[in-house]
DNA sequence: CGTTCGGTTGATCATCGTCAAGCAGTGTGG
DNA sequence: CCACACTGCTTGACGATGATCAACCGAACG
């Protein structure tokens, strides 16, 4: 029952089917969290954990007790990459409900040490989470709140399109105004407004943890969102041309109906 | 004469002595570029090009004219790694004068076939590049304008203060106030106002393109730097004991003197 | 000698943070 | 059943922070 693992690092760039074999005969847990459960702390090392289900957030607490949200993960994303070689230096937060699967640090140290191109799917995946980072940095750096606010909704929203995880303009998003906040670098009050402000104008509405976009086109050009820089990235490279890229794709959706 | 490369990639972990003799036998160019030259454009392919002299910095363009600028690259940095799979999503322009080494992209494409080992160093180095981006992505969103400038300025010290590269209070900033504003996320003017703030307090000054850091605990403390999320990650686990880190330490001071 | 580039300054205004208070929903214990 | 606390949302008032506009200066350079 491991094709939810293999499928999603196989996003990240083929797989040889000996470590593909190798991936689907590796014993693997699974884990239920309720709503605000840390997934992953600080300083963790890497388990390959699979998030299958929910929505979470990737963080640092800092020494002021503030907090800076660097990112958020959705279905299908590998949460503990980070931990790969040293201690994560950031931590998994679950939004709503999650579950986590995982195999043993050992096993993983096996594959790796016997499956290269196991390397290289990581290796890109972490590849497109600094991706991923830098369009964060560019929110937060050069865009006023608005555009921050309505950046950030057109993500979340468009990630879980890809996933078949939202429809008609409504997706899962049980954040509070304070996750928000912390997200885009503002204050709790402003963003308040923020939202306000988007709801007033008829873009966007939340509630009961549902974003529902009311006006896709207008927020994404209010929120300057360019959807290019969430794609994964697979090799370009050599043997690019392979087109089995649509053989098994999203199977997770299954397991992660009902938000 | 590729004992550069080598130890800048030996500082992510251990290679094999077979993959350091393949390393040592791949043939090398080197180029020297102006300052403000470009080095890396958006979209290249990965050719292992390391920094072997002067500070670039890492960018993207945005549609609107604006620029935001991720990090700062120095000598012993590898500055196309984003471009491993897929062409480069950031581009690296250098400050001063600098100078870059680089193998084939053939090259680079067989080592990565033949030596798993190296795919491990790159996959580290990529991960550390992901750790100081989050650090970065802190400065931008949880910092007054005062303190991400004290913090910049610390991080630019300390990082060639590691390659000796510093001393007395001393280093090379060959940016301009413009740079500094898109790295802070603050208009050009307001940036000015930063700097001479730190200078009228005491705390720094700027001339010439060299950097002095007269009060560094002053400085640190008002930018809340803290030194540990600068450093490389080796790997840390089970062959985390060996010691020979110190052997080749710095091996591209003498390339690097002279600023 | 004019031009360009980068630094510098002041004035003004918009944005955003802080403080303080109130409100609605939810759970809890008496 | 009702007080009570608690959490998260909402609002207003005020002040701090930072952006924008405009102008000037000095050095480097053709």
């Amino acid at each position: 029952m491991s094709r939810l693992l293999i499928a999603s690092l196989d996003r990240f760039g083929p797989l040889s089917p000996a470590t593909r074999e190798r991936l689907a005969a590796c014993p693997q847990t699974n884990e239920t969290y309720g709503p605000r459960a840390k997934l992953v702390a600080v300083g963790q090392r890497a388990r390959l954990r699979l998030l299958t289900r929910g929505l979470a957030i990737k963080q640092a607490v800092l020494a002021d007790g503030g907090r800076q949200i660097f990112g958020i993960a959705t279905p299908g994303d590998l949460i503990d990459l980070n931990g790969l070689f040293v201690g994560t230096d950031q931590e998994i937060v679950g939004l709503g409900p999650c579950e986590v699967r995982m195999i043993t640090a050992a096993e993983l140290r096996a594959l790796l040490e016997h499956h290269p191109d196991l390397l290289g799917a990581l290796c890109r995946a972490v590849l497109s989470e600094a991706r991923a980072q830098r369009s964060w940095m560019i929110n937060l750096g050069r865009r006023s709140a608005l555009a921050r606010g309505a950046h950030l909704l057109c993500e979340i929203y468009w990630r879980q399109s890809a996933l078949a995880l939202a429809r008609d303009g409504r997706c899962a998003f049980p954040a509070v105004q304070n996750d928000i906040a912390d997200a885009l670098g503002l204050s709790r009050v402003h963003t308040h407004r923020i939202l306000r402000s988007l709801r007033e104008t008829g873009l966007i509405s939340v509630r009961h943890g549902v974003l529902h976009i009311h006006d896709w086109a207008s927020l994404a050009a209010l929120g300057a969102f360019d959807p290019s820089a969430c794609r994964a990235q697979r090799d370009d490279g050599a043997d690019a041309k392979r087109v089995h890229q649509t053989s098994s794709q999203r199977p997770w959706q299954d397991s992660a109906r009902g938000l």
